[in-house]
DNA sequence: ATCTGATATATGTTATCACAAATTTCCAGG
DNA sequence: CCTGGAAATTTGTGATAACATATATCAGAT
């Protein structure tokens, strides 16, 4: 087995996971020859995550030519809000049913750490860690699709975190999550669901709030917001145009 | 406006479109230097796209080296069923409140030209406009997030319909196309959820029973279904490692 | 002093080349 | 005829160069 994928790879992985991790400002715009540099590689396989990136929603290509960390305002965040209440409600309710001892004691370990991050004040790592959780947690469900999307919402709301340095210090009985904890090993779907989403609708107030109090962007970074789909409605015609002319042959080798 | 866009851009859109319309084989290896050739572009571009395609998870690296069209196998696809008949429920719902009369018009308008090609028995174009209502109604929801998720499940079930050269004759009352256009006009969305998911069930059925007649696979294509998710779990104290190393300072420019 | 236009710099795009790794081909040996 | 291994071909990777376009800078005119 080999450890060491392709640089593009690797620059891929880098750079998803620093913009999850927030050290992007949205809006900012990604130079091809400034990051090449920085990661001491040419431009090539530079160009080949940025791509990737884009094609994640993560960037956004800003005017033909020049892309930058994609941007969202309120409308934005609330949807993904909604989507990750139902998907992660989902894998909860699912994980209660296939989550093993060992899977448990993983969550158990992440959310520790998070304690421990909170106990020294490293916002950066709450954050890290409740990302962890979360997504352990739909990892744990073995639906690999709903995971696939999970961290695509995830990967969206990532440069949000970013400058933010508080963290709302929820105050009930117990931490949402280890009320999912224990309704995993009760085997309580639906208590798990409650769960996880209650933590969900707590955390992403803080960043709702935050958000609104952020409301103002540069100007040209505005227009990233009207990028939506990939399948545009006006090339539908083309398409069939296209489809009629090749007729109904495949491209096989 | 420059209608124009970089030729990475265009062969993503094709490639996309092309797989989506099922005309490449599940397993089938792409090779860089004949797409190059038979679009008739250097190797460069053609890199590009494809890396995007990855990110889709509508190829998978098969083996650190090489790409091919994603495999599906049953628990994957009733994973994208569950997922369809949630996000397109919902959107549904949604649309049913934010849909103009020039969307419900344009629906109708994909949906007489769904008739027409089943009027003249042509898979493909049936194909083709049951993907376009199911994505015009999304589009119609207005929720961008929403319609890229679910755009993500279309591309990723799309490989699947290659070589399919039936498409199940329903024989309801009525087309649940038509109930969920009539129920936009009403502004019903629990009508417009529970149409929307019968038309779901139905067309997936015939998939699914498809997908049992072909459950065989090439060998070697087989490891492309245990590749799920991007932030693997291994590297997740590499990560912690790095940012620790770098303290919390952000890469502006 | 400000605006305008030209020049210069920066930046994205794409083809080509050199290299490495994998696959295939083909020949020798059994 | 089959098998093993070496050579040849194929295929992906990444750097570089040439080019196009956008942005910034600066000089000159009003």
């Amino acid at each position: 087995m080999l450890v060491t994928k392709n640089l593009a790879a690797q620059i891929y992985q880098q750079l998803r996971h620093e913009l999850m991790a927030g050290r992007y400002e949205p809006g900012q715009k990604l130079k091809l020859r400034d990051l090449a540099e920085r990661l001491g590689v040419s431009v090539t396989p530079v160009r080949e995550a940025l791509a990737r990136l884009v094609s994640d929603q993560a960037l956004v290509q800003i005017d033909h030519h020049s892309v930058c960390v994609a941007m969202m305002d309120l409308p934005r965040y609330a949807e993904v809000r909604e989507l990750r209440l139902d998907l992660e409600g989902k894998a909860a309710e699912r994980a209660a049913g296939s989550a093993t001892l060992a899977d448990i004691g993983e969550l158990r370990l992440i959310h520790q750490r998070l304690l421990d991050a909170r106990a020294i004040g490293s916002h950066t790592f709450i954050l890290l860690e409740n990302q962890n959780f979360h997504l352990a947690l739909c990892r744990f469900a073995y639906m690999p699709v709903l995971l696939h999307l999970v961290e695509t919402l995830w990967l969206l709301c990532g440069p949000l975190m970013h400058g933010m340095t508080r963290w709302p210090v929820e105050k009930p009985k117990q931490h949402p999550h280890v009320t999912v904890m224990e309704a995993l090993e009760a085997r309580d779907g639906a208590l798990a669901r409650a769960a996880i989403q209650q933590d969900i609708a707590m955390s992403t107030e803080a960043l709702r709030r935050y958000l609104m109090s952020h409301a103002e962007r540069p100007e040209w970074a505005r227009r990233s917001l009207r990028i939506i789909s990939e399948t545009v409605p006006a090339v539908a015609a083309d398409r069939r145009r296209a489809l009629a002319a090749q007729g109904g042959c495949h491209l096989r080798d």
